[in-house]
DNA sequence: CTCGAATAGTACCGTACGGTACGGTTCTGT
DNA sequence: ACAGAACCGTACCGTACGGTACTATTCGAG
């Protein structure tokens, strides 16, 4: 076999089908996405769909992997940073954290997910979230850790500040665009969010200029 | 016709058959929820069905429309509580409000929703969030002009306040529910979980016992 | 008791999907 | 140039679902 035919990777063939079966998916839903479809879609055989993916299952696995390749985090280069610089740093987060999980595609995904979940043996749920959340969660708590390091925010548990962090940012948007309410979908508001949102953060984990008389968040 | 059959209401037989089917979509998912099977399972006929909901989607709304009228909200008795009370009133909605949300019919109908998302015409999404969440809003909206009055928090948009209170609840956790990660879905946590959301929520809108130079948030 | 409406149970139909098989074509290594 | 693999397009199969039609049975009103 030839050097570039690794395992795990897919060939640019396979690359182009899986961008045409997410194309798919925006398009029209699960219902749209048969195995019929994506072969006539993408000018390939059913025979060949299975032959890379082994069934259909592992066709969404491959585009749910796909995917999450394309997402890009946050890396701590370790150099200082100032208040505004950190706070311009975690606004940027917010709205990158907004407009990801408002993209089309990972509406898409998470409610092809979601609409699987239900059956035991399907594990496309926690493939996603271990393939795509968790990169974003890393870079996340880098960012975190960098603001605590330069002494602008304070907390023990990285994990649980990141949850606070997302939960102030995202409320319930995410699940209400999986419901379909296209409306709160407009990323015009996502600059405003990302603002309030990181204030808050800022009032809850922020340390004080003098002394941290601010409001000490601890878990009961 | 007679007097209780009433336009909107449903039948006892057809109440069973609803029920019936929630119990079904709860243990199966979506995929065992066929006409054909809730028929069977309930001991009527698909014709029945047919004539009851109109098709399957009828069958699904009114499943949801069922559900829905279950839950029941936090009314405002306009009584006096003091801080004690109204942060125990607090933490009582956050954990309600997680029960419900990991609830097992819940999770299965907001799975289903969120799988029939996709299409355009299908408006259960829509459905669910107007008549599920709506009640819990109002509830929650209720509570926190009741906790203003009695000036233990202030804020100024009470949809605003309560999406915050919201997000700082559940965070993550629907979603990742939704998506089937059993291992968070334990209760035992949900009480550490309500009290620690109600500190951070007062950290944001509290009112200090002497005057109120507590971090104020804005919407920028 | 009788009649008619409602219902259970079943059979049926058209369609669509997942998965497999096969003939014809293109690509690739030697 | 040639052989073999990979691949496209299509046909095919078994199954399952949504929805309809029909018969037998139940049940309530007069």
């Amino acid at each position: 076999m030839s050097d570039d035919q690794r395992a795990k990777e897919f060939t640019p063939r396979q690359h182009d089908v899986l961008e045409c079966a997410l194309s798919l998916l925006v398009a029209g839903g699960e219902r749209v996405l048969t195995t019929a479809r994506v072969a006539r879609t993408a000018n390939c055989s059913k025979e060949s769909l299975y032959r890379w993916f082994g069934d259909r299952e592992g066709l969404l696995a491959a585009m749910i992997a796909h995917q999450a390749s394309k997402v890009r985090t946050f890396s701590d280069n370790g150099a200082p940073m100032d208040r505004v610089q950190f706070r311009a740093q975690l606004v940027g987060f917010a709205h990158d954290l907004l407009q990801v999980l408002g993209g089309d595609v990972s509406l898409a995904l998470n409610r092809l997910a979601i609409g699987q979940a239900s059956r035991e043996e399907s594990r496309l749920g926690q493939l996603l979230v271990e393939q795509g959340r968790r990169r974003i969660d890393e870079g996340a708590a880098a960012l975190l850790e960098a603001g605590r390091r330069c002494q602008h925010i304070e907390f023990t548990d990285v994990d649980e500040t990141y949850r606070t962090l997302y939960g102030l940012v995202v409320r319930d948007l995410h699940v209400r665009m999986l419901l379909g309410e296209d409306e709160i979908r407009k990323p015009k508001n996502f600059g405003e969010m990302a603002e309030r949102a990181v204030d808050q953060f800022f009032a809850l984990y922020g340390v004080q200029e003098k002394k941290r008389m601010g409001p000490r968040v601890r878990a009961v």
